[in-house]
DNA sequence: GTCATTTCTTGATGTACATCAATGTATAGA
DNA sequence: TCTATACATTGATGTACATCAAGAAATGAC
């Protein structure tokens, strides 16, 4: 486990890498990310302080995640041996399963409108510090759509 | 640890249930689902043999996913506090993780078409087993979309 | 503080998939 | 074996969101 600091954009990992690390934030903000063959990014996840951000695949092949930091961030890295022989947090690993399962929930059943009410109240604090259009790609729709349901949900009120 | 045989369409578990089982499938094939707001089913997941099958959930609040039988199937249940105690396969949690992680990509970034082959890939023997409505509802798309992606796929050959 | 670049918004148009409806085809129960 | 019910297919139409394009606003570099 090795604290380091890195700065906004920094790449911590490409798609392609072998032997992919676990990264604890301390504090700042990490993104992990696909991008599809027509270069488009898609979000999987944004680490903001105390999230654990990896790539879920085997260490001893390639990983399919881009990791890059959003912010300055202070992280502390440890590779998957390391933690799996120390002993996981297994309370960690089942609030994550969760986290996943409601994702998944979410992508098949929701429209654009519900998937951004599900995000603000799951990351409150993060809209504020994520530009808009990333925010579009975590959800898995266009910037261009996000902007008008916002727009309509303001309107609401 | 308790053997079941249970018939095929019993329910194991409702949305609602408290302190939802985990059940790991020795035999046959279980589904877990949601059913939204509009009465639509989505299925979570598929559990055919040597699958476990479970609501990620904590054990004392209620649980979010129905859990019913495809088939006829014989399943060994265990309480998740059972499983905590004689600890639980890692690597079974870990390839748990990197399924669920292609999942959320899948969903993020590929079209109806996509999805499909991923699942055939996936699930290459399952797709005999349940009816094409049921894939559709796993794969986030309409029955009458599948059926015309299915078409069209045959055509290329 | 100015300029360049990125980000956000708004409108016009396009498209993949949903919905609705009708018909055909399996499956299951008596 | 017959009938009822669930399932699958096909066509017509609708709609949510994507794409494209242009201008406005914010952000960052020097």
């Amino acid at each position: 486990m090795k604290k380091i600091n890195v700065k906004k954009g920094t790449v911590l990992q490409r798609k392609g890498d072998i032997n992919s690390k676990v990264y604890l934030v301390e504090s700042g903000l990490l993104r992990s990310y696909i991008i599809d063959e027509k270069g488009k990014e898609h979000i999987y996840m944004f680490g903001p302080e105390n999230w654990l951000v990896t790539d879920n695949c085997e260490s001893d092949i390639p990983c399919q995640l881009y990791i890059d930091a959003i912010e300055d961030t202070t992280i502390n890295v440890a590779s998957k041996e390391e933690l799996l022989k120390e002993g996981p947090d297994l309370n960690a690993l089942l609030r994550r399963l969760n986290t996943m399962q409601n994702r998944i929930i979410m992508l098949m059943s929701s429209n654009a409108k519900k998937r951004y009410e599900h995000f603000i109240s799951t990351y409150p604090n993060i809209t504020q510090r994520v530009p808009l259009k990333m925010v579009a790609s975590y959800l898995g729709i266009t910037p261009e759509a996000l902007s008008r349901v916002r727009n309509e949900l303001s309107q609401q009120k």
